[in-house]
DNA sequence: ACGTTTGTAAAGTTTTTTCTGTACGTACAA
DNA sequence: TTGTACGTACAGAAAAAACTTTACAAACGT
């Protein structure tokens, strides 16, 4: 994994260690972007690599089939987890980890979030439109009228939600959401 | 699922086929929040019901076994997603969803991705303390010195994101959020 | 106290997902 | 063109997850 020359067997051994903490902690909390355990250990690993990997390295180095790194990487390029690097001179493709996290974070937003707001909000405006015609069809029924009075109006708020939802995730992709929250802390106020 | 009286068959279909796009839509997009679909499904159904349910009625209504539905409730009550309702003279437990759809999304990022960061940044902070010490311990081993530069560099800067998402979840949970995105959209300036 | 009702734990079954090994298409080198 | 290296599609095996049935403990009514 990494050149441990010109160090003990201790030393090498404690960097490890101090690695594959993070690395598992990692893993294991990336299943909040849907990724699955190996996958998210793949990312890990990765992450500590300070050279573009070949699938056959992270085969290596997981202990687990090409195959398998070859979906990892893919599901973690999609995720813009992970990306392509072209470097002449090897006919094999390199990976890298993205270093921007708070990029990664937005991309996630972006790319998954977002299509899943434009499914419901699609489906939602569909519903609430063959609602309004049923409605119009029938002024006087008065049970008809009840439940699509009280299914439009929540499929009204529902769409108002998505909406803003869909606003946040924009200043994610923007970077404004860096003005109401500040990569750096803000300073204490001095005397 | 509900009182169907006073309206035609086609009327009832009409409604019922407008909730099941929704309701198939929802449930399908939940498995950004780590449930399954058809714990996402049951959501979706419990979305449209006014009364509060039992977990025999849900039973019935999703055509699966009590104990699914025992599950899939504490999943969701878990999530903040739904929520025990009290009512006299029943000994069944009742249970409706959350409506305000905005305060489900912040309690998911709290209850979910707060926990995740706390348990990063422990792991994080631990393995820098360690390289830290590593380091002090032999300050004229440059290739020691390399190692341990490099991980401490991406521990730190790890450390800061995860910092900086956390203080972006506190402004969910306190409703700042709300200044920089606010619920209603803004209004056009009229001339 | 005794019998019911209710919710869930536990065990077992089915379904789904993940992972591996093989096979194949493409790209490059000679 | 032929041969080799590479990435991935595909099929099957292994592992994990979801769901059901059974069983049981707690709470209630009588």
């Amino acid at each position: 994994m990494n050149n441990w020359v010109g160090m003990t067997e201790e030393q090498a051994g404690i960097v490890q260690k101090a690695r594959k903490r993070v690395i598992e902690s990692i893993g294991k909390n990336m299943d909040l972007y849907g990724v699955t355990l190996s996958t998210g250990h793949l990312y890990g690993m990765m992450f500590f690599q300070d050279k573009p990997m070949t699938l056959d390295e992270m085969g290596e180095e997981m202990g687990m089939s090409k195959t398998s790194m070859s979906t990892g990487v893919r599901t973690l390029t999609d995720l813009k987890m992970v990306h392509k690097v072209w470097e002449k001179g090897t006919r094999k493709d390199l990976y890298e980890v993205e270093p921007d996290w708070y990029q990664t974070f937005a991309d996630f937003f972006v790319i998954k979030w977002q299509k899943s707001i434009e499914m419901n909000v699609q489906s939602l405006r569909k519903s609430a439109a063959e609602l309004k015609r049923l409605g119009e069809n029938d002024p006087d029924n008065e049970a008809l009228q009840s439940i699509v009075a009280t299914d439009t109006r929540k499929l009204e708020e529902a769409i108002h939600y998505y909406l803003w939802l869909g606003r946040l995730i924009d200043t994610f992709e923007s970077g404004e959401v860096f003005k109401l929250v500040p990569k750096e802390e803000p300073q204490a106020d001095s005397k």
